[in-house]
DNA sequence: AGCAGTAGTAAACGTGCATTGACTTGAACC
DNA sequence: GGTTCAAGTCAATGCACGTTTACTACTGCT
C-alpha cells in the first residue's frame, strides 16, 4: 500500500519547508545551543538542502532570531493567562510540557541560548522583564518585581536541571510532583503572609 | 620607576603560566561558554602562545575540564559549610561574590556551560546531586531531595539572570537585598511549617 | 505542448578554528 | 663559559563551518 501516504497536496511548498526548518531549528537550538548547532544539522533534520536556510532566513542568525520570536510570543501568551491563584499551576504545566504541545519547554530553553548578538539579547531581556512585571502585578504587590524575577529564575534553573543537566529526581518529576514544591516556593516569595 | 614591578623571581615559570591559563580560561568559559571561546583568546589573555594550552592541558577540552574541577571543589567546600540555619546566607554570598574572592559566582556559571562531552556532563550531575543531598540533609527531612534540587535550580537560574541575561533589578541587586527573598524561598520550600 | 518562474540541489569558496611539529630562547648546572 | 634541558614561539596543517554561485527540476499558466 503505497497509497499517497500523506495526501501529498504539493511536493514543493516553500511555506511548508520554511516552517519545517523553523521547527527542527528550534529543537536543535534549544537542546544544543547556538554555537554547537550547525546549519547542516538543521537542513538534514528537515530533509532539505543547506542553501535554503540562507534563502529563507538570510543567515543562521536570522533563523535563530525567528526561533526566538516564536518562543517569545508563546511565553507572553502563557504569561497573560496568569492570575494570583494559578501561578504555580501555569508554571508547572509550562515546565513539564503538556500532552497537546509536547515540546512546550523548548521556549524556556531557548530563552537561555544566546548567539552573541547584543540586539537579540536585548529582546530577551525585554521579554523576561515584561513577564516579571506581569507576575509582580498578579500578586497585587507593586514592589514585588525583584521577587518575581527570582521566581522566573527558578523556572529557568529548573528547566536547565531537567533538560540539559538531567539531575534526578527533578529531571523526571511529573507535573503533580512539581506542583506542591512550586506552590510553596511561590507563596514563600510572593505570598501575602511572610 | 621601572623598579622590578613584580619581584620577578623567574621569568619562565611553567607552574605559574599554567595557573594563569587556568584562571583566564575559567573567566572566558564562564562568561562566553565553551564553543564561543577560542584557545587564541585564552592564550592572548594569559599573554602566552597558543601551543602552551595543548602542552599543559592536552587540549581545549582538557583545559575546560580542569576549570570545572576547580569549580567543583569550590562548590563542594561551600556546600559543606551549610547548616539548617544559614542556607540563605551562604547562597546569597555565593551568588553575589564576596570581596575576598571577586569572581566566586564563576563557579556556578561554569556549572551551566557544557562542552558536549558526556563524561564531563556526568561529573556535573554528580556534583549537583551531592550538593542537593547535602541540602536535603541539612533540613532534617530525608524526603526533601526534590525540593533541595529546586532550591539549587533557583540558584542557577538567578546566576543566569544576573550574569548572562542581565535582567534588572535582579542583575544589580546587593547581597542584603537578595537575602530576604532567598530566605522566604528556602523556608517556603524546605521549612518545617508548610 | 511550451514557456517562465520558483523550489530545491550540488559543489565550491573563504574563513576561522584546534592541533602539531620544528624551531628558538632562556636558565640552571658543571 | 659552554652544555643541556625545559619554557616558550612560530608557522603550517587540516578540518568544519557559514555562505554563495551556478545549476536542475518541478509546477502552474496559456
Amino acid at each position: 500500500m503505497t497509497a499517497g501516504q500523506e495526501t501529498a497536496p504539493r511536493r514543493r511548498d516553500a511555506a511548508k519547508t520554511r516552517l519545517q526548518l523553523l521547527e527542527v531549528a528550534r529543537c536543535r537550538f534549544a537542546r544544543q545551543g547556538y554555537a554547537t548547532t550547525t546549519v547542516r544539522d538543521i537542513a538534514d533534520d528537515a530533509g532539505v538542502n543547506v542553501a535554503l536556510i540562507s534563502r529563507y532566513f538570510e543567515s543562521k542568525e536570522g533563523l535563530f532570531k525567528a526561533c526566538l520570536d516564536t518562543a517569545f510570543t508563546e511565553i507572553r501568551k502563557d504569561a497573560d493567562q496568569v492570575t494570583p491563584g494559578n501561578i504555580a499551576a501555569v508554571m508547572a504545566r509550562k515546565l513539564i510540557g503538556a500532552e497537546d504541545s509536547p515540546r512546550r519547554q523548548e521556549g524556556l530553553l531557548l530563552l537561555l541560548r544566546t548567539s552573541g548578538d547584543e540586539r537579540v539579547d536585548e529582546m530577551r531581556r525585554d521579554v523576561l522583564r515584561a513577564v516579571s512585571e506581569r507576575l509582580a502585578r498578579a500578586t497585587g504587590d507593586p514592589t514585588a518585581l525583584l521577587r518575581a524575577e527570582i521566581v522566573l529564575s527558578a523556572m529557568l534553573g529548573i528547566t536547565m536541571m531537567r533538560s540539559s543537566l538531567r539531575v534526578q529526581p527533578l529531571a523526571t518529576a511529573t507535573e503533580e510532583e512539581l506542583l506542591a514544591p512550586l506552590s510553596d516556593l511561590i507563596s514563600g516569595l510572593l505570598g501575602p503572609a511572610r
